[in-house]
DNA sequence: GACCGATATATCGAGCCGATATGTCGGACC
DNA sequence: GGTCCGACATATCGGCTCGATATATCGGTC
């Protein structure tokens, strides 16, 4: 599931991991930060399998203006604000990075991972994290991506009423809360999908 | 994560390991289904630190009346129909089971689980599991176990807004739907937890 | 009596996470 | 000007969870 991101992240620019772990933590959100433990063994195994390789850091494409951060401390803003001179001067080589760009292995690997449907686990991540980066679907395949997760909430929704009406008595007023809550915000995900798909039906601007 | 599960569900009546998945996958819901694969490691980490043991299969509590199961299979629906048959006998000994009960050790691991601030991974689940709980606690714990959940729900909203802020430009029609539909869901569960906040306030029964 | 599926326990490989180790570099401070 | 600190950057380790798989028993079907 962390390949997917990678491969999105790099297929916009090359990178190399520190900084891609920046844009994969803020790009996909505050939730499912990714840890170093993860994206080095994951970069790894791209890398072996052919999906990306370490290019030379020579002249790159600008570098990002740097957004101002939220650090919550004394001492993080003062580092804030040594970030921000430090990246005002012209861009340093910094020679011990490995700078990783996506191939064309990568590309097919990515195309395949956005439709696969996903483990069922982290099914809910895995749908956002393609949501993400769908706009490389073409369209009866997003539409198809979109129907697909519909059904899924579908089932789940159905699921859930069945639970709830067979062992309503049985749960405790928090527990009844927690269902209850749960279910609202499937129905409010599968309203979503509709106007996504809606909005995928026409083809048109009004999202 | 799952050992907090484990000791609530045992602390309601001793159980075998696969029985314990079943109460596990249905009480925990439609949102991660528990793996055998974690469920015996973790019974065996908790009966080496002493908090579950193993009892005798002696004269158990009746069996619970089978709830009618979703199988949406042909087969399934004629499993189920002999599962019904089977469990209307009188309950089978069956000598190959390990039935596990909770010890005292194990209901102070629990409490302490309970209050402890879990993982920033999974912290989502870790709060769902621990409202399906939060019974158990006294009711200042409680309180607090919400607010803290708020407060950390409240950050989130926080630092979603100023990325929408700063690079919305940046994000295509996809993913600013996404993280829109995202936010709006962090402020439906802030506003649950209002309710849930006031409830415990006084103290009553309106929930 | 052979077979099938439900019951039941257990292990394996792989992925992800948090913590940690290691090292470089630029700036701050005295 | 030397030293220390924190940001930058890569990497590994242990632990937990998952899906898949192996194994065995038992009751019911054919």
């Amino acid at each position: 599931m962390l390949e997917l991101a990678i491969l999105g992240v790099l297929k916009e620019q090359e990178l190399h991991g520190y900084e891609l772990k920046k844009r994969l933590t803020d790009a996909l959100g505050a939730f499912s930060s990714v840890s170093f433990g993860s994206l080095y063994p994951a970069l790894a195994r791209l890398e072996a399998a052919g999906a990306v390789r370490a290019v030379s850091p020579g002249p790159q494409a600008p570098l990002p203006a740097p957004a101002v951060p939220m650090t919550g401390s004394i001492a993080g803003e003062a580092a804030a604000f040594r970030a921000r001179r430090a990246a005002a001067r012209p861009a340093r080589p910094s020679r011990t990075r490995k700078v990783y760009a996506i191939t064309e292995r990568g590309e097919a690997l990515f195309e395949e991972l956005l439709v696969a449907d996903s483990a069922s686990a982290d099914d809910d991540r895995a749908f956002n994290l393609k949501l993400a980066f769908c706009r490389y679907l073409p369209p009866e395949r997003r539409l198809g991506l979109f129907e697909q997760r519909r059904a899924l909430l579908v089932e789940r929704l159905a699921k859930a009423r069945t639970t709830h009406r067979t062992r309503l008595g049985r749960m405790d007023l928090y527990t009844q809360s927690l269902v209850d809550h749960g279910t609202e915000a499937t129905e409010r995900d599968i309203s979503w999908l509709d106007r996504l798909i809606a909005f995928e039906r026409q083809g048109g601007e009004t999202l």
